[in-house]
DNA sequence: AGTGACGGTTGAAGCGCTTCAAAGCAGTGG
DNA sequence: CCACTGCTTTGAAGCGCTTCAACCGTCACT
């Protein structure tokens, strides 16, 4: 292999060829034990400054960098949080993401991401991971409580686990979830306010926790008024496609006049309803028929007309979600607490009075 | 706070607690020697199938984690990459993220992420950071040519550093980019194309090596047929509000039919650019005024009128760059090479015929 | 001058794993 | 029956760092 046939001038050595210093360059350099420039570094409160002094000039010279893995080791932990997130795709939890990162580094630490695509096998493998990485902790998104029941069963306890858009069913975990029955209820109650009185609603795997506190957040609020859902559509999945699907589905019945709004419980699914009435029909949006879909994230906009949606604090979780590992970790007397974030109603496009 | 009286059953030790069983213990179990436990787990194709039986039943009774750290430390390097990204909220850099840990995933390798919202300190840390986790190499975007030149000029070349949205200006490192010449030759076509005639641009600080480049596309194009733009303003950054206070001084001149579209250089100043024409002035978009954007993120949507913009292939970005990263490490003879990827255009609403 | 007390510094013992020379163990051919 | 060969397996030496008991000076006090 090696046939760059170190020329003249090896501008570039391989990695590890050329020798870094380690600590005890450093200190033979300064003229000082091992051990002291280990305090310089992680206890500098313990060395005098003249010490100090002599010991950093050192470093400089030597531009020594601290190897990482070998302090884990003799520490026995690590300085990172692991994140195990469902669809970087979707905004929502690039968001959590952004907050996540953000108390991390507060706290010092660093961020380990997978990306799962809500793939029960890479959930598993990415937390097989973390755990082998001796992360101080884990932070996992999740939807669907069969994955949940798996993922928990499995966890050994051995750093904080905390869940992230689910809450827990036990108080085995801390937990930070958006009050998802309070968006369902919002969602029909701006359905309800702007006189819309024969809705339909998307109704999908009755896997998915969040979906099912949706439903139920709505037909309450439904039930308030003495009025119920006009039509319930299931579908099978979270997607465009089927959102396109269902949106078919329902075309006769609005022409019939049957119904008037749907909830579509999720931005794509109201993005795909949108398309199919669109396409299939003269009917005008949100005039004819109005939408209200769920998460704000890129669908809502990628429309040509913007969805009315439920937002949810998607930053505020994460960053809510590793502040309570970093307590877990820090406090002795850690209670596991659920923490319940407000989700809150972005007017756009896709509503109107009738 | 501590409310929890530690009752009868302590279900959940506190990290480190428990004994964590290690690869002597699996030894013992087994009754092999602890190397031939680390042989199953590395090379398995040393062991006997006896043998491997024997050590992986153990492993499983004893539920055994590897510890990350000091095999990293055993081994000299770790099987993570780092990344930093630019801007986590925009969606092109979350792009390049899937692609990354996409790559990454393939080779077996984690992803370490950081943010940095183009601050130069919190690259520098970053960079830092990874440097003494001891990743084998690092991808960075970078947008601006006096971060390029800082970072460039610290790094030590002790792993693999390949630039991502920018192209090196030496041959120190690899890097992947799209073409920015290219995409604004593209933005200037389709406005040509559409039989615009009298078009602004927007032009920005002169130490973004992507909006220079971008120009310079656009401004051939329109040297090609004997034109050159009918204006140019210049903004101090690329937000929406500077996109905003640009549209307020373009509106005489599209008033005075000085000019009849923009090349706004980024999806947030056209957004900004949209929404003050729109308020202040009767005009229509696109009829009356045309606006193309750059990056297709969310900012190209978000907004009553779709933004007509140029699509950069940030996936392929991160995951091109991955597997740059990891050639150079596989290969003695890797030759740094500049990969250049094709930018789209993507026709939405703000672009029409006059 | 002698005695403690005390902050600073040292040196070596690990942390849990991989590696590699050496040893063990069949199986072969002479 | 012995010398060899070719696999497996062993055991111990690190990997680079932190920690901690022991040690060393100083200084304040008696």
């Amino acid at each position: 292999m090696s046939t760059d046939a170190n020329g003249a001038q090896p501008r570039r050595t391989r990695p590890g060829t050329r020798e870094r210093s380690g600590i005890a360059d450093v200190a033979a350099l300064a003229g000082v034990s091992q051990g002291t420039v280990s305090n310089v570094l992680n206890h500098p409160e313990r060395v005098t400054q003249s010490t100090r002094d002599k010991v950093e000039r050192a470093i400089e010279m030597l531009q020594y960098t601290p190897h990482g893995p070998a302090r884990s080791l003799a520490v026995g932990s690590t300085r990172a949080l692991g994140l195990v997130l469902t669809d970087l795709g979707n905004s929502l939890f690039v968001d959590i993401a952004r907050g996540v990162e953000q108390r991390a580094a507060e706290a010092g630490a660093v961020v380990l991401l997978a990306n799962t695509d809500a793939d029960l096998e890479r959930e598993q493998r990415a937390l097989r991971m973390l755990a082998e990485t001796r992360v101080m902790g884990t932070l996992l998104t999740l939807n669907d409580t069969r994955h949940y029941r798996r993922v928990v069963a499995a966890d050994r306890g051995e750093a904080p686990l905390v869940l992230l858009n689910y809450a827990a069913e036990d108080d085995a975990h801390c937990s930070v979830h958006v009050d998802n029955v309070r968006g369902g209820a919002i969602a029909a109650e701006h359905l309800w306010d702007i006189g819309r009185r024969r809705i339909a609603v998307i109704d999908v795997p009755a896997t998915l926790q969040p979906i099912i506190e949706r439903r139920r957040g709505f037909d309450a609020v439904l039930a308030s008024h003495q009025a119920s859902a006009a039509a319930v559509h299931a579908v099978e999945g979270l997607t465009r496609a089927h959102g396109f699907a269902a949106g078919l589905a329902l075309v006769p019945r609005i022409e019939a006049g049957e119904i008037d709004s749907v909830f579509a419980m999720a931005d794509l699914v109201a993005a795909g309803i949108a398309q199919a009435v669109r396409s299939r029909t003269s009917l005008r949006i949100p005039e004819d028929f109005a939408i209200v879909g769920y998460d704000d994230n890129q669908a809502s906009w990628d429309s040509p007309t913007p969805l009315t949606t439920v937002a949810q604090p998607g930053e505020a979780m994460g960053y809510a979600g590793a502040g309570l590992v970093l307590d877990e970790l820090a406090n002795d007397d850690h209670d596991h607490s659920a923490i319940d974030l407000e989700p809150s109603l972005v007017v756009r496009n896709s509503t109107v009075r009738p």
